[in-house]
DNA sequence: GCGAACAGCGCG
DNA sequence: AAAGCGCGCTGTTCGC
């Protein structure tokens, strides 16, 4: 339906912007000819693009998705593929995979600078560089000379790498993530206000008239601390303030995080944690927040793929990542829509066996839970010790509860835990550790290195020797998880990309008011909604959700055989098809 | 008076 | 400062 006899296939194109603010592009065709540059006047875009996604589906080569893309979809155009040049340079010129990474280094105007950082910020810093010289990638619009430039330089380093088909599966998948990200703030998640004002009010006491009052519950649960402390005028957002309140009434602490505070016994602390929770809940999804972020019954965050050292996807705006479960209720399909929710059960624990060959640990989770496989195995108890040693083993817990179980999973699972423990090893070294598909950690910086080499000396001090043995054990645990963590950021790209590829062809829906909140391109197509590191959902049309089902079902499977061919690894989900999200 | 740093807690 | 990784956000404290 795609091919046009009158022109050659194009495979991909190029786009970069002209000194005039406009662009131009050059198409590449199959048979190797390429067509271009072509002017496209800004106002143009979405109607060039529209008309060679209709005909070819190219892969769009640009700078930046975040830079263009949203414009595209709020004009109504959709992409299927693209190659984002910011993003795979940020991975490329890092990973180990590839060999000679000289020329990426030099191409200082690709290093991205990283979204939360305010240029303007570190004028008032030491002047170590010349800010005019330094790379600024992301706030300066690249030519179609640059891009075409970068792009060949990039895959050269895939061509010469030793992993050219993992690098390639990477920047496909990290790309399709940039596309997803700014289809998912341009459709929004779907929230019902009113239903969020509930929440808060069951819990808060109704909203008060203004937002210096505070709401009636929280007032209440701050008045029993102050009298059970009896210090009638303390102020308990103030740490220092009620720490020194807490010391005078005998509890010994140290801090007041609720964690210590646990371990004490006094009638101050049932309503202190009362008071704690519901001051959270006012001051980062209260009513400033609902008033903020909803509009016409949609939640757009913004998210920023590869916002993670890792890989995993960052957030800002709202803390579209860290929305309490609380409210999760709030998080509901339009009228007539319906919402398919999938997360997949112990996604690190089974990316870590398919990476390391662990064929133990892969039966354990074979048609199973992980845990209650592991408890299967004799090795441990039950559930929870199970998956409280399994995240000691990922996160280098080396006391405790979790540090004394760890061992018994060295034994089951030597393949496995051999992976984790030579990742945390190389990190203590000063090494650097890569991801399956080829994302590597970033090296040891300035000051970690120069505590080793302190620690070295022949005068080192006793002290110098215990920061460094820190600071190299901390970095072991970084390295350790970054393996794992970032392995199975992959797996969810992959599984994200696969999602959004298969609804792509789901059959347009009939107008729904309601659904138009989604904008052109998503109003009458299911499409993903959220995503949450392991957890997706799909707002759809409810005739469709059964077939959405089966298709974030089948993704799961399509991402485990993709990044680990033989499916060895089950990628179990736990799947629901619901009108509401719930808390659980 | 301003911004950086910290404490604390939400998510995986 | 969790015994153990990765984040963002809010309110307070602290230093310039």
């Amino acid at each position: 339906m795609r091919s046009n006899p009158a022109t050659p296939a194009v495979r991909w194109c190029a786009l970069g912007r002209t000194t005039g603010g406009d662009f131009e592009a050059l198409a590449h065709h199959a048979d190797g000819t390429a067509s271009g540059p072509t002017p496209i006047p800004v106002g143009d875009l979405a109607g060039f693009v529209a008309t060679l996604e209709r005909d070819h589906a190219p892969r769009w080569v640009w700078q930046s998705s975040a830079a263009v893309y949203p414009q595209l979809l709020s004009a109504g155009v959709r992409v299927e593929r693209c190659h984002d040049l910011r993003l795979c340079h940020q991975i490329l010129r890092n990973s180990q995979y590839v060999a000679d990474r000289s020329a990426l280094a030099a191409a200082t105007q690709w290093i991205a600078t990283p979204a939360s950082e305010d240029i303007s910020a570190a004028d008032s810093g030491p002047a170590l560089f010349d800010l005019d010289a330094l790379p600024r990638g992301h706030n300066q619009p690249a030519t179609l000379a640059d891009a075409l430039s970068e792009y060949d330089r990039q895959r050269a380093a895939v061509n010469g790498s030793s992993h050219p088909g993992r690098l390639s599966l990477l920047l496909a998948a990290e790309s399709a993530g940039a596309l997803i990200a700014a289809e998912l703030a341009a459709a929004g998640i779907p929230w019902d206000a009113a239903e969020h004002d509930r929440i808060l009010t069951r819990a808060l006491g109704p909203r008060p008239a203004s937002y210096a009052d505070k709401p009636a519950l929280l007032a209440a649960a701050g008045a029993r601390v102050r009298e059970a402390l009896g210090d009638p005028l303390l102020s308990l957002d103030s740490p220092p303030k009620l720490l020194r309140a807490l010391r005078a009434a005998g509890i010994q602490t140290s801090s007041t995080s609720q964690w210590e505070l646990a371990e004490h016994s006094h009638p101050a602390l049932g309503p202190l944690f009362e008071y704690k929770k519901l001051s959270r809940l006012l001051t980062a999804n209260g009513w400033a927040w609902l008033d903020e972020w909803v509009r016409m019954g949609r939640y757009r965050p913004v998210y920023i793929p590869g916002g993670v050292v890792t890989g995993r996807w960052a957030s800002n705006g709202g803390g579209a990542l860290q929305l309490p479960r609380v409210l999760r209720p709030a998080l509901r399909a339009d009228p007539g829509w319906t919402l398919v929710i999938a997360d997949v059960s112990q996604l690190e624990p089974r990316v870590l066996a398919a990476m390391s060959g662990d064929t133990a640990m892969a039966a354990a989770g074979r048609d199973t839970d992980l845990y209650s496989g592991i408890v299967a195995t004799s090795t441990i108890a039950n559930r929870d010790d199970a998956k409280i040693a399994m995240l000691g083993a990922m996160y280098g817990a080396t006391s405790g509860e979790s540090g004394r179980l760890v061992p018994q999973l060295r034994r089951v699972f030597p393949r496995a835990m051999g992976l984790v423990d030579g990742a945390a090893d190389i990190g203590e070294r000063g090494g650097t550790v890569t991801t399956w598909l080829g994302r590597s950690s970033p090296e040891a910086d300035l000051d970690w290195r120069e505590a080793q080499s302190q620690a070295s000396m022949p005068g080192a001090t006793p002290q110098d020797e215990q920061i460094a043995r820190r600071s190299a054990r901390e970095r072991g645990r970084f390295t350790r998880n970054f393996v794992v963590q970032g392995t199975a950021a992959e797996w969810a790209l992959a599984w994200l990309a696969e999602i959004r590829k298969q609804l792509a062809s789901f059959p347009e829906s009939e107008h729904s008011p309601s659904a138009e909140s989604s904008g052109p391109v998503f109003s009458r197509r299911p499409h993903l909604a959220f995503f949450l590191h392991d957890e997706i959902i799909v707002h759809t049309p409810a005739n469709q959700a059964a077939q959405v089902a089966e298709v974030v079902q089948a993704a799961a499977a399509a991402a485990g055989n993709l990044l680990f061919p033989g499916g060895a690894v089950d990628f179990r989900l736990d799947l629901h098809i619901t009108d509401r999200a719930t808390k659980q």
